[in-house]
DNA sequence: CATCACGTGA
């Protein structure tokens, strides 16, 4: 983990060179320039087109600018920053700050907040200390912004009494501040202390219940969370919001449904985000009525249908078995980005159009969207569904080579599944031998289950040993090991089996449709 | 002039 984060470090110091470094010296030692007050003007426009571009997202156009802009000052340099942590790409920002160190600009409170921002969560989370200490020597620690962010950071690596120090050594202490404190509490499952820590604030905002809330979400506590919920004094969108998605997250989509009808009884208007949460609790239990529902609410709500929220009707129709309208609302989507695309090729994928999910991916590429593991899930598992071997194995081969995305234990679950279903059964078991990574429960359900398909009982052993070596004691193990022992006729073990799943109070799961019961309103 | 709680895919 932390080599890795090194020698990403060291890749983004190779590129820093791609930053402008000189001409702000340049510039400075014009006489016949502008005046100061002038050049300041003219900065400051530049500076808000930056950050135009930036606020909708046009990354290449703000990079373009700042890359001609005749001078940048700190807050270029900051709004690139932020830019680039919108985007999500630690590794740019980190070469970002660099560059800006080189111009002999001293990062302020904006720059820290928003490096350490960009950093959580990553591979580059090991700057955390860093920055920490940089923060000391120009003694920003009294800042509420930084120490906000200083205290996530240190809730990302895990370290519970620095976090406590960054907190107690705030000069003055505002609600946000401690909000992060309870917040980074929950992030490192600490719910005793958090909980503390928040009975004891001596302000709370709607801000602070909300992040109380989402702890308990985050924490699997959904109960728990629904009763912050309901004695918050007020809500607003957000709070509705998180609390749908925290029961879409866990699985309770009925609940997640029924409080949505309660957010729109409570006259509280949903937004985007509201929305795709709401889609994402039709899509979960399958209810295209319902989505139907929802889907006529957003073209009433006048709600600008954004990316994020086009593809999850997309997934919503794909999941809920109208692959036809998911495909309408998928080609109206003016842009599209990796995850709508994912979107459309898991959906066809799901309902054995292994063909189609394949002509999308065609699509995709020649559309210029770069593929992601995700994809790859997605079109191999099309491949395993349809019987599609040598498509399958292409694809499989072309991940790291022609787009450098190394294979994962799902993808290797999807190879063999691939090989299992095609009855392939020692590609399957050789393609495990060879995996770079242990092989999960996924990996050697799949090849049970190719096993009782073709009633293989070497190869079934083979792959229950494995699984016992997870110590998962998994009941399709033992249902699906006494089939193959009933069918090659040891019937002695079959009972046996029986007997200890009967011990071991291990039930094979009836199997259930969604057809019958969505049929109805029709 | 520039951040600030909630969101999509297997």
């Amino acid at each position: 983990m932390r080599s890795r984060a090194f020698h990403s470090l060291t890749t983004a110091r190779r590129h820093i060179h791609t930053y402008p470094t000189a001409s702000l010296a340049t510039h400075l030692h014009k006489n016949d320039e502008p005046t100061v007050s002038k050049k300041n003007q003219n900065i400051r426009s530049f500076n808000k087109m930056l950050a135009l571009h930036i606020r909708s997202g046009r990354l290449q156009h703000a990079h373009k600018l700042f890359d001609e802009m005749p001078l940048r000052d700190l807050v270029s340099w900051n709004t690139m920053l932020s830019g680039l942590r919108k985007s999500k790409d630690p590794h740019g920002v980190y070469g970002c700050l660099l560059g800006m160190r080189r111009t002999g600009l001293s990062p302020n409170e904006y720059t820290i907040s928003t490096v350490l921002k960009a950093v959580f969560g990553t591979e580059f989370n090991v700057l955390v200390f860093q920055l920490h200490a940089f923060v000391i020597r120009v003694a920003l620690n009294s800042c509420l912004f930084v120490g906000s962010a200083l205290m996530r950071g240190y809730a990302d690596v895990g370290d519970p009494v620095v976090l406590r120090r960054v907190f107690d050594e705030l000069f003055e202490k505002d609600v946000s501040s401690w909000t992060a404190l309870v917040s980074s509490y929950m992030r490192i499952g600490w719910l005793h202390e958090a909980e503390r820590v928040f009975d004891t604030m001596p302000e709370k905002n709607i801000v602070s219940w909300t992040c109380l809330m989402n702890g308990y979400i985050d924490n699997k506590k959904i109960k728990k969370a629904r009763t912050v919920f309901d004695r918050m004094g007020e809500r607003n969108v957000i709070s509705w919001t998180a609390m749908i998605n925290g029961y879409v997250q866990n699985h309770y989509f009925a609940d997640a449904l029924q409080l949505f009808a309660w957010m729109l009884r409570s006259g509280t208007r949903p937004n985007d985000f509201t929305f795709s949460s709401v889609l994402g609790a039709c899509a979960g239990c399958c209810s295209l009525l319902t989505g139907q529902q929802v889907h006529s609410s957003i073209l009433k709500s006048g709600v600008p249908d954004g990316i994020v929220m086009s593809s999850s009707l997309v997934d919503m129709y794909a999941k809920c078995g109208d692959v036809d309208v998911a495909l309408c609302v998928f080609d109206a989507m003016p842009h599209k980005n990796v995850v709508s695309w994912n979107s459309i090729i898991g959906g066809y994928a799901r309902h054995g159009l292994a063909m189609r999910a394949l002509d999308e991916f065609e699509r995709m590429r020649k559309s210029g969207i770069k593929p992601d593991q995700v994809t790859f899930v997605n079109v191999l598992s099309a491949c395993a569904h349809g019987g599609l071997i040598e498509q399958g194995v292409k694809h499989f081969g072309s991940m790291a080579e022609s787009y450098e995305i190394q294979p994962e234990v799902e993808h290797y679950a999807c190879m063999v599944d691939l090989y299992g279903r095609a009855g392939k059964l020692e590609e399957a078991v050789n393609l495990i031998k060879g995996m770079p990574v242990e092989p999960d429960i996924v990996v050697w359900g799949a090849l049970l289950a190719a096993c009782g398909l073709h009633s293989s009982l070497e190869v079934g052993e083979f792959a229950a040993e494995g699984m016992k070596k997870l110590k998962n004691e998994h009941r399709v193990v033992y249902s699906m090991l006494s089939k193959i022992h009933g069918e090659k006729g040891s019937w002695t073990i079959a009972i046996e089996l029986r007997e200890m799943m009967k011990r071991k109070r291990v039930w094979k799961q009836n199997a259930g449709s969604w057809v019958e019961s969505h049929f109805a309103p029709f």
